[in-house]
RNA sequence: GGCACCGUCGCCAAGUGGUAAGGCAGAGGUCUGCAAAAUCUCCAUCGGCGGUUCGACUCCGCCCGGUGCCUCCA
């Protein structure tokens, strides 16, 4: 069973075919880098990341471009807010992206292409489209004559007609239909600027998307994502510019991605609703969000809770446990008999792959996972109960389904004391005086002093601290 | 107003025209001095009303409830 996909275009599950052989050529939306990313860019980043791992898991040659848009209205804003040169906010939230996403285990794309490192290949879109009569000038602006495209709405599902009817397009004078949209935008007097046939002025925003898609990979690619909320006009606005231009769709499947609600509604900079990455890191670990990010189905909402974050540490908590016991006990067998860990394969690898198929269904993909978590764990209770080489399997899977996932990618030492030193921001623990009680309970049970046992016990509990005793001593966390 | 979408166990969340994955929480068992962890067992008939069908939670209609897009937005 090959690969299907939900095309936003047809509104239905398509098989995967590329155009080009095993090659893939995906574009993503990225972000306006004028603030501090929240949940719903970390959403958008982590589902087409999941994608594009899937993608190479598969055996695809990905080339994944994700733009950032750096130029734009909001950061000429942002700028004169902070009295700083615009150049200076890109700069600044590009770099806290990459720090907020790499924290979220987000790989970089192949190529990450800038608005103002392309206004050539821009200005060269828009002199065809005016050329064609597609667009036209008006005073220092440049408009798409959207009624030069029949096929406008398709993707949105909209009307023109009905569109224009609805008017709540503002007034433009400067444009011949409502429905127009700006390819490039006169600058005002101490505006960023770049010269142009039209005189000196910045691009709108949808025409980079068309130029550097266009650019790096292709007339015509395979998959082109986003937030459900780039449909219209975005998107929309991208197939008429770059179909305008050459006479070919510019994509064969969209994908978009639900969003992120608070208390069911949407979270948005203009409901003011949303929490930034980096506040969430301040309480939570990025793995566990990321954990949370993925464990609904990429088009359905995602309600962001507490709650929610509280059930998903436990869940990653069971499997860095998991697989950090079941890695001891195989090095244990290891002595007795080499085993070879190799690609992982049998029920549980074509069960994950199903699922992943089946438009990347990440939840059912993750109910397999607790499966064979589930079933690691019995052989490590009890190695006897199925060979040691079937067992080094079961974690193989778990750990490259993790991989495609972005999962359990660090050891589980790395994560426990990270996941420690978040929570013992707050408590502040005492490790010495921690050690001690233990101490004294163990000295307690050597006498079968189970009071005094307990009451360390309970003494540490207060402390927030909880006791196991395993087979390698006394081991404690924080509840 | 126009166009979409959603309503599944206490909570989160998959899913199918033939009788409901997984997780959290909960109950009981094993293990443990007792616990914890792990593991085993148990725990829903799918918003309401009609219709189509041999059979619907899954298809159609209506109703109720909720959300999104139509404007910058992942």
């Amino acid at each position: 069973m090959g690969l299907k996909l939900f095309n936003s275009l047809s509104r239905k599950k398509e098989d995967f075919v590329p155009l080009q052989g095993n090659h893939v050529g995906i574009y993503v939306c990225g972000v306006t880098v004028y603030d501090y990313c929240h949940v719903g860019h970390g959403r958008a980043a982590v589902v087409f990341d999941t994608i594009y791992r899937y993608l190479k898991h598969l055996g695809y040659d990905v080339l994944y471009a994700r733009n950032f848009t750096d130029i734009d209205d909001k950061i000429i804003k942002r700028a004169a807010e902070e009295g700083i040169p615009w150049q200076e906010v890109t700069r600044k939230y590009i770099a806290a992206f990459y720090e907020d996403m790499g924290r979220l285990n987000v790989s970089p794309p192949e190529v990450e292409p800038r608005a103002t490192d392309h206004i050539p290949e821009m200005l060269e879109m828009i002199a065809s489209l005016v050329e064609q009569g597609k667009a036209y000038a008006s005073d220092g602006d440049v408009f798409y004559s959207v009624s030069s495209f029949p096929a406008y709405g398709r993707l949105s599902g909209k009307n023109p007609q009905e569109l224009v009817a609805g008017a709540r397009v503002e007034v433009n004078e400067k444009k011949q239909s409502p429905l127009d949209f700006a390819l490039w935008k006169k600058s005002k007097p101490g505006e960023p600027a770049w010269d142009s046939p039209w005189g000196p002025g910045r691009p709108g925003w949808h025409i980079e998307c068309s130029a550097m898609g266009r650019k790096y990979l292709g007339q015509t690619f395979d998959i082109h994502g986003g937030g459900k909320d780039l449909i219209f006009p975005h998107h929309e606005n991208e197939i008429a510019q770059s179909a305008g231009c050459s006479g070919h769709a510019p994509v064969k499947y969209w994908m978009h991605n639900g969003f992120v609600n608070i208390d069911k509604e949407k979270m948005s900079k203009s409901l003011g609703n949303f929490f930034t990455l980096r506040d969430i890191y301040k309480s939570h670990h990025p793995e566990v969000l990321r954990l949370f990010l993925i464990s609904s189905h990429y088009r359905s909402p995602i309600d962001f809770s507490e709650k929610n974050l509280e059930d998903a540490e436990k869940v990653l908590c069971r499997f860095y446990e998991g697989i950090d016991a079941a890695t001891r006990a195989l090095a244990v067998q290891e002595v007795k008999e080499p085993l070879e860990p190799g690609r992982a394969e049998g029920p549980f690898m074509e069960k994950f792959e199903a699922a992943m198929n089946d438009d990347f269904n990440t939840a059912v993909a993750l109910a397999h996972l607790n499966e064979e978590l589930r079933a690691l764990n019995t052989w490590t209770q009890d190695p006897a109960s199925e060979p040691a080489a079937d067992a080094l399997n079961r974690l193989t899977g778990i750990k490259q389904a993790g991989q495609v996932l972005g999962l359990f990618a660090k050891s589980p030492g790395e994560f426990q004391s990270e996941l420690f030193e978040l929570k013992n921001q707050s408590l502040a623990l005492d490790t010495q005086k921690i050690e001690t009680l233990i101490e004294e309970r163990n000295a307690a049970r050597r006498t079968k002093d189970w009071a005094t046992a307990d009451r360390c016990r309970d003494a540490l509990a207060q402390m927030g601290v909880l006791i196991e005793d395993t087979a390698r001593g006394t081991e404690w966390k924080i509840k």
